[in-house]
DNA sequence: CCCCACCATATCAATATTCGATACACAGGG
DNA sequence: CCCTGTGTATCGAATATTGATATGGTGGGG
């Protein structure tokens, strides 16, 4: 199993994951691993770039390495491409955050967004993941996912998220629905104060390949609002399903 | 040097910068590694789930992992937070686009951008790398370099990029007027029929940080037009120096 | 002012881990 | 229907990783 690689990548992440430059010794203690041992990591990680050193304090912090790298993989993301200028045709003519959501072992990220020029609140949800079974867009992914997928999701949201006031059997129930309307909806489910709608992107062979959703303040987008908004999502996702 | 952190990550960047799923055998003949080592090392990344199995070809693909956390580390980027309102009052007054670029091992690094709605040709700049000497970001950059970190770049522009036409000479003589009139200028030099003027981004200490460029065809930005803007652009760059 | 405690870093023998030749099952093409 | 390619599993040998130990440097408290 490689156990060096995964001790690389998971000092890795924890240093993408840390505000600040870290120490040796601290990211020893806290990861539970010998010092000598993240020494020679970070060592390797640093003269293959995706560590920099500041010389002053002897910190290590993670450099955009893993970005650029990343970003290649995001360009070339299929359901990303094909969806792009819906996502900004639905932004345009409805003058709300628009997001795109793909499946991602067991629960959703954000892939894209097109949103309002200076939002209040800097939510850099892009890239982000949610748990499925509470967003919109989770719920549009999960109503198209295949049963034991299903499965699996709604544990994973459980565990990974710590969310236990999941009721399964009600879940299945709402996500029927959702198969039937062709729209999902959530309000303050996820984020207090958010509501959303949102649509299911399938691939030819009809597996899902992710989601597209309206979302905004529950002042401005209440339930009547959202669900006048369903046929012009649907519309889009429907349309970005065909592009693929 | 923990040689098996090296090719895991050479694996996954091959993988992360490979158009089509890739297989084993395949793999290992590329990058001239033994199958059985291969297989381990995907075996490892995808356990960990930064690579993804098509179950029905055996063939291996890039994950959005790795984008995942680089967005963690983008995310936090002081400067990239720091220029995000001026490049964006840049784009409104000018209505061109505007970048942001930053130094990274000896070439830049396109770290932001603001553009028109939707450009012609899609120009997928953020997260590429550029040579330096060949754009005005870059040798707004280089212009405020320390002398051996110059040199440096200088030959890592001949070798990496492979451009052997750099007349070092001819290019310190250059920088030392970007230092002096505090705006650097391309005018086809790097992507033909693109010019653009660019100013750079100071820390506390006078270290360069990046650079913010504006950027635009040749026929729209002429020479006149360009050094029209300087005032404007020297202007954010400050402003942005003076937030960090 | 000096000591001590902590740090990053280097060393090196021991051994756990990775390595790669070999083998196998399977798929597709000639 | 073989034959060459693939992905995958196995296992002894080899070696790269490991971690206790040592060193030098730095910063804070007495």
């Amino acid at each position: 199993m490689d156990s060096t690689i995964v001790k690389g990548l998971r000092v890795l992440e924890t240093l993408a994951a840390s505000d600040q430059p870290r120490g040796i010794s601290e990211l020893a203690r806290e990861m539970d691993l010998n010092k000598s041992n993240v020494q020679r990591i970070v060592g390797t990680l640093l003269s293959l770039g995706y560590v920099s050193k500041d010389s002053a304090t002897s910190r290590y912090q993670a450099t955009l390495r893993m970005w650029e790298f990343g970003l290649q993989v995001v360009h070339r993301n299929q359901v990303r491409r094909a969806a792009q200028p819906y996502l900004r045709g639905l932004y345009e003519k409805l003058n709300e955050s628009v997001f795109l959501c793909v499946p991602d072992s067991d629960d959703i990220l954000y892939l894209d967004k097109m949103e309002a020029a200076a939002p209040v609140r800097i939510s850099s949800q892009v890239g982000a993941r949610a748990p499925a079974a509470r967003t919109a867009s989770g719920k549009a992914i999960l109503a198209h996912l295949p049963t034991e997928a299903l499965d699996r999701a709604i544990v994973a949201a459980r565990e990974h998220f710590r969310i236990a006031d999941i009721d399964p059997a009600k879940l299945r129930k709402e996500l029927a629905a959702v198969r039937a309307d062709g729209f999902a909806i959530s309000q303050s489910g996820y984020r207090p104060g958010v509501n959303s709608i949102a649509a299911p992107i399938l691939g030819r062979d009809g597996t899902i390949m992710g989601s597209i959703a309206v979302t905004g303040p529950v002042e401005r987008l209440d339930l009547a609002t959202l669900k006048g908004y369903a046929s012009e999502i649907i519309n889009a996702a429907t349309r970005i399903s065909e592009a693929l």
